[in-house]
RNA sequence: GGGGGAGUGUCCCGAGCGGCAAAGGGGGCGGACUGUAAAUCCGCUGGCUAUGCCUUCGUAGGUUCGAGUCCUACCUCCCCCA
């Protein structure tokens, strides 16, 4: 999609070195803004759930960049949209937020953005909008004067997005159609209030930022831009970002940093460099030899993707404490005192528990019964002794300083501490 | 408005003569093999105080010893005609 453009700007020079350039409508163009560094340019970002994960990690390393290279982000929240439901969701099941609950993900997305980002009142410092301001006393009539009108209907039909579903014979409610003008309304908006000229975001957004760009044009503002990074899959093609245990959150109080460094080093094998380029900050040659190493070897520079992309999450020293942590368990097979834990009364380890009950309480099992399959199966071990006897109790003979350690297969490890 | 079809295991797709905790996939989890990878093979994939009990096939009723299966009404979606 680049072609054999080259970047004068270290923005995009970065972002092409590092793989995260997907689409740009016009590369010069914004090079050129870019190299001036009065480059302001926003991602929206949902705010529906209390966190983000490391699905939208693509988007946030995006503003980082920005910041890094001279750029002003913007993390705009869609605390207006959210206000509509989401509309991608067609069984009904989403159910619309209550306003505090949209207030308190506000909060907990930018403690996360906090991390990545340095927020302030200076020229580049990052600021967080929420489209709210302006969407929610948006009213009707206006909003048709003075925007509607602007929008085409034959363009928009004509979008990937748009045309895919029509033909697909989809449901496409009049609200979802809606999204996009009122997206493209925001990046109008964004530009007045803070001359930002690039909407970022991922591959799937290029329609949606089109009709910004567009909108921008017939309102009258500057040239605006449009960037999109690729839609991250695994190598084996899955969602970045979930597993089956949930997503992958960015916050510690919703995943342990022992959780996110697994997550990272167990990558496979061939987005080992893609991960690097993306999700640390390491020097490119440095990656270039990492990424060159073969068979086992490989496992090198997952610890180290793993250490850094933590590092960047939770701090250095969570990182390396999550590092340490998983040498002791994987590879020494030694107790390691900081794996993840959860409480237990002292008085029921005096009576002993049963085996079933204290997986479930560690959350290795979503319940007696799954317990008790994992055990037949051989999955679940006690101190590192696998479990055969469903009915067998852990009592205080177990305890290793003060705390039992529970196994789910090779990987997942909790302990049961002593309250 | 008229005619026809469909909604199944709370991840998805999808079979299901009145005996059904319900075939088969995919996904996921566990085991073996490895390198905490991939691929491959094997097992598991409603809940519980468990030789039994409870809840599941769009919703609510009905027939029946017994209903995912038959009947009635309703809801939702799709197709054809107007």
């Amino acid at each position: 999609m680049t072609g054999d453009f080259r970047p004068q700007s270290d923005f995009l020079s970065t972002l092409t070195g590092r793989g995260f350039l997907h689409q740009c409508s016009d590369l010069a163009g914004l090079d050129k803004i870019a190299k001036s560094g009065e480059l302001v340019a926003y991602i929206g970002f949902d705010c529906t759930a209390p966190s983000l994960h490391a699905g939208s990690l693509v988007q946030i390393m995006l503003l980082r960049w920005l910041q890094k290279t001279g750029g002003k982000p913007i993390a705009l929240m869609g605390g207006g949209t959210s206000r509509v439901g989401d509309p991608s969701g067609k069984d009904a099941s989403r159910q619309l937020l209550p306003l505090e609950t949209i207030a308190a993900n506000k909060e907990g997305i930018k403690s996360v953005f906090a991390k990545f980002l340095s927020f302030g009142e200076g020229k580049q410092d990052a600021i967080m909008q929420d489209n709210a301001d302006w969407l929610a006393s948006l009213n009707y009539i206006d909003f048709l004067r003075d925007t509607g009108r602007h929008f085409s209907v034959n363009r928009m039909l004509s979008m990937d997005s748009v045309k895919l579903r029509l033909e697909r014979d989809q449901e496409l409610s009049f609200l979802e159609f809606n999204y996009m003008c009122l997206q493209a309304y925001d990046f109008v908006e964004l530009c007045k209030r803070h001359n930002c000229v690039l909407q970022m975001g991922g591959s799937d957004q290029w329609g949606n930022i089109v009709t910004g760009i567009d909108l921008g044009r017939r309102m009258g503002t500057r040239q605006l831009y449009g960037l999109t990074s690729p839609l991250l899959t695994t190598g084996s093609g899955a969602k970045m970002g979930k597993t089956a245990q949930g997503a992958v959150w960015l916050d510690n109080s919703m995943l342990p940093p022992f959780e996110y460094w697994q997550y990272w080093r167990n990558c496979e094998d061939g987005d080992t460099g893609r991960f690097l380029k993306l999700f640390t900050e390491l020097p490119l040659d440095e990656i270039a030899r990492l990424e060159a190493l073969g068979g086992a070897e490989i496992n090198e520079a997952k610890k180290i993707l793993a250490t850094e992309a933590t590092a960047m999450v939770h701090g250095r020293e969570a990182a390396l404490q999550a590092a340490e942590t998983a040498r002791k368990t994987f590879e020494e097979n030694a107790p390691a005192e900081n794996l993840p834990s959860v409480e237990i009364e002292a008085a029921a380890i005096e009576a002993g528990i049963g085996v079933l009950a204290a997986f479930v309480k560690a959350g290795l099992a979503a319940s007696t019964g799954e317990a008790r399959r994992q055990i037949k199966g051989g999955g679940l071990r006690v101190n590192d002794q696998t479990v055969t006897d469903e009915r067998a109790l852990i009592g205080p003979h177990d305890l290793t300083g003060g705390a039992v350690k529970l196994s789910l297969g090779r990987k997942r490890h909790v302990l049961l501490k002593v309250a």
